[in-house]
DNA sequence: AAATATTTGTACGTATGTATG
DNA sequence: GCATACATACGTACAAATATT
């Protein structure tokens, strides 16, 4: 999966999307942490800020819930 | 009005209970626009960065709403 | 138990883009 | 064109919570 950093579509946004779909899709299954911070910075070669602003996306919709030192997770419910 | 540092509440949490609280007391009526980001900023010295999470709580709590290049207005629904 | 590593949280700074006046 | 204001995106540093060794 990949990412278009000249896409009006912002960053965050993709990157939330990419995400969303994978949870969509049974790829990450309820309860599985979702890859950490700094992976997705690497995978996708953007800052923290802006994996952290498609995190903040999803626990928006309630999708993943996040812990501290622990990570963020895929909400057992609201699927 | 001030903002501590050293307290265990983190900034951004303590300046939207400021404004949070300017806008149920009324001191920022409906329609009235915030005090831009950067007034923000000056007023109770801390980034720009800090201040736009202040705001991002507000707007999570509908007693906000931002566009760009205008600024943030007091809700006018939900109080 | 203690030190280390990992992961998220907070806070700062800068640059550039977009919308509005 | 210019000034103001918010939006996106990059970077850094350190703190706090949790894991691991």
């Amino acid at each position: 999966m990949t990412v278009d950093p000249d896409s009006v579509v912002p960053l965050f946004e993709q990157i939330a999307e990419l995400l969303r779909a994978d949870i969509k899709s049974g790829k990450l299954p309820r309860g599985r942490r979702v890859p950490s911070e700094l992976s997705l910075c690497q995978e996708f070669d953007v800052s923290r800020d802006t994996v952290r602003k498609s995190i903040r996306l999803l626990r928006d919709e309630e999708l993943v819930v996040t812990r501290a030192g622990k990570g963020t997770f895929v909400a057992e419910l609201k699927r």
